[in-house]
DNA sequence: TCAAAAGTGTTCAGCATACACCCATGG
DNA sequence: CCATGGGTGTATGCTGAACACTTTTGA
């Protein structure tokens, strides 16, 4: 019964999974990948993997982030923002339910990931083995019961517990980009304010007035920086280039338009 | 290399964590616990244990936080709100780095308890193993470096890495009373908006305007209902008795001011 | 009568909203 | 010339901050 038993307390496999989500043709996306062994085996699931043992969690959602997208983690102090591509992680929450892997006890500290668009996911090199999903698609978003339409077959869940890990990543994300800077780390270094407003579009599913848009995000000091030049890539009249500035808690915050 | 080879993952030990607050004496109070065994032998420590092999994870922090204060948790969707003295529990974040405890990988899943003031903390019978303590006190807040009296000792910084826990959990109630109705965890079941403020002023560590507080609370819908009787047990004018409505979430939020 | 806490009414400033309007480009 | 998106100005309404004032108890 001494604190160093090993039998005093029972083993767990502790395990991070992912919910990286970006902003790919207006829609908010996540990415999948396709399970290849038993349980759920060919069902899409978070990508995830067990935490090494000298390893400490956030090191190990990095890890996992770098082998599955070739994103590297923004550090919050280190400026310029990164070198590569660079994304936001974040812990969100564990899950432990004693049946929630049928082959044996795994705790899973789930973190999320915010990524601008990317080309396309690499998943040791099998195009087919990963993907990006639209998250109202995953998690059947806006449709009360049987709404299915008749020549649709409803995608499969997900495998696990990965669609309530899913829904609680999007619920943070949407919460988060209102009181802080964290809908930047959608858009690449340098962005329109048009970029960003669709950005939030996609994200909350809402149609934001450019113009009150506009104040806002260039009204609120250390929200963004002029970057110097200008784009034309949206049509319409050339528009200034932003960075992200330095502030990261937004007061006050961004206001989601009622549903 | 089977999925069902134990030797192919690292086993850890898991445990659950309580960050236990409560408003005593118009300051904000953590549960701590003296560690009788190393590491940190004689520190104050969270109290905490391991998860059991069949338990989910807020199952065991529900398990120690009755095992600690007797407090049952509140379910959210129940009512009436709890047949004896009842609290709030959720999952704050989980701690895992490697060095954390020295005797073996531990990680550990904090939660976060609000409670109401209760007599004093039972600690198995043992009175002086458990107490309330100021936050600022433990987390030595409001001291920049070395402005500590020459007659008073810094007390002891808690064992493991529970300081960084509990500023967390501090964190976490700090902001979440801003924008929910948590706060009223804190009051017993029947309560009055001055005692209610009280609780918003020892959180913050402010001062609140009395009228202003009174028409927000009581203006927003579902926040507080009216309890039938009044009190008068803090002096003056009898105040009316509430209870905490249905609404969880505050809309607009109440402000904190700056600092 | 006074102190203390509970409530109510009123004014003012800041910010979100809505929308009219102008600017600069591509086709 | 027109469509498209970028950007500015302005009126309106809501709400939080500040504070004068009344109410109701105990000492």
């Amino acid at each position: 019964m001494s604190p160093y038993d090993p039998s005093a307390f029972p083993p767990f496999a502790v395990t991070v999974d992912l919910v990286v989500l970006t902003v790919r043709r207006h829609a908010l996306c996540a990415l999948v990948v396709r399970r290849g062994e038993a349980p759920f085996q060919g069902r899409w699931a978070l990508p995830g993997g067990f935490v090494r043992d000298d390893e400490d969690l956030g090191a190990a959602a990095a890890r996992e982030l770098v082998e599955e997208t070739g994103l590297c983690v923004h550090d919050p102090g280190a400026l310029p923002p990164a070198p590569g591509k660079g994304a936001h992680l974040e812990q969100l929450a564990t899950y432990g339910d004693p049946r929630r892997d049928p082959r044996m006890r795994v705790v899973s500290v789930a973190h999320l990931a915010l990524a601008p668009d990317l080309p396309a996911p690499r998943a040791g090199g099998d195009a087919n083995s990963a993907r990006w999903a639209p998250v109202e698609e995953l998690l059947h978003e806006g449709e009360p019961a049987g709404e299915a339409p008749a020549g649709e077959d409803r995608p499969e869940p997900l495998a696990f517990d990965h669609a309530q890990i899913l829904a609680d990543g999007v619920e943070r994300a949407r919460s988060k980009i209102e009181y802080s800077s964290l809908a930047t780390a959608f858009c690449p270094p340098e962005f329109t304010v048009g970029e960003l407003r669709r950005v939030y579009e996609a994200v909350w599913g809402v149609v934001l007035d450019p113009r009150n848009f506009h104040r806002k995000v260039t009204g609120t000091p250390g929200f963004l920086v002029p970057a110097g030049g200008t784009t034309t890539r949206q049509g319409g009249r050339p528009a200034q280039l932003f960075r992200a500035g330095g502030a990261t808690l937004l007061n006050p915050p961004m206001l989601r338009p009622e549903v």
